[in-house]
DNA sequence: ATCATCTTTGACGTTTACGGAAGAGTATGG
DNA sequence: CCATACTCTTCCGTAAACGTCAAAGATGAT
């Protein structure tokens, strides 16, 4: 499953020179770039890759990782469910699982396997979807409820400042 | 800062009997009854005074623990802004420091003493709600963006399972 | 060829947020 | 007074998610 073994070509020109016909897979991004498009540091790349968040990257012949557009995307989707979602890890991973099973199953689609085992992936992966979207709207939710208390105490917080502002003190003398 | 220490009536009849007038601060809470009420362990509560969260809780003169209504209150709030928000602890501890900071100034406000004090109060408590409030409203942007492409994903799951389900394949026949 | 950077694989350290057990003391119904 | 249940502090352990060297090799530019 999934052919990514050491590509024959690893640095052709990265920055400016669009790569006329021929390239497969588009450009490959080397370690540095990616941590700067993504934040991420390597270490943490590669742990990821460790854990199997991503699929081992593609490698020079001697030994530097490779990464397609598609692994940066991936990366970026991660650090976003990680920080936004406080996902953990395993969360991410699960989350990722149903996106593949999705991909898969557009594929499979695509390839028409039997109705039955579509369905089955489908329905697996639904309720997945539905709890996660839940999970958002909850957060939302509670977010916007925090918000909305911010808001007002800014808003007390200004009039206050108004009325003190205008000599409209609460106590004028004694 | 902060007059706490020991109290002389540590038991006084938990569940029914609402003390009549002479109680200044309200009833207080053993260990038990505020892990029963917040869900948390009694481990969690203590790493939680340990690191700050509270202020320390009044004892018995024995040393047991005993939390007042607003700590009770306070310990929902740190468990909703973790589980709700993902806060870390660090964050939940500076959200909280800003309320404080809050009451501090209300309290000063109240005990009016100069026009300038409270002005200078005022200004200096509006920029920190300002960015509390910048914080939620980006994290609430990005997570309505999400939501989005997760109730699109859902969607397309759902249009594609009612495809198979009516026998509408992508190829009718060959 | 050579130097300055990068990158890799270990391997061990660190932080966060508690869990759990020990040993001792406290609270309380009977 | 006593048994039983709670609680206290202390200290060690842990799982997650990396951070941080170290040693060695890889790349790219000069």
């Amino acid at each position: 499953m999934h052919i990514k073994e050491t590509p024959a070509e690893p640095g052709h020109a990265p920055g400016g020179g669009i790569g006329f016909a021929g390239e497969l897979e588009g450009p490959l991004h080397r370690m540095e770039d990616v941590v700067k498009r993504t934040g991420l540091t390597p270490r943490a790349i590669r742990y990821y890759e460790e854990v199997g968040l991503l699929t081992a990257a593609s490698r020079t012949a001697g030994g530097f990782r490779l990464f397609t557009e598609a692994d940066v995307a991936l990366l970026q989707r991660i650090k976003e469910l990680q920080t936004l979602l406080g996902f953990s890890l395993a969360e991410i991973k699960e989350t990722l699982r149903i996106d593949a099973v999705r991909a898969e199953i557009r594929q499979a689609y695509e390839q028409a396997t039997d109705a039955r085992t579509r369905l089955g992936l489908l329905d697996r992966a639904e309720p997945v979807l539905h709890s996660q979207l839940a999970l958002i709207d909850e957060r939302v939710g509670r977010l916007t409820q925090l918000r909305t208390e911010y808001a007002e105490r800014l808003a007390r917080l200004r009039t206050l400042r108004e009325q003190i502002r205008t000599g409209d003190a609460t106590e004028p003398a004694r």
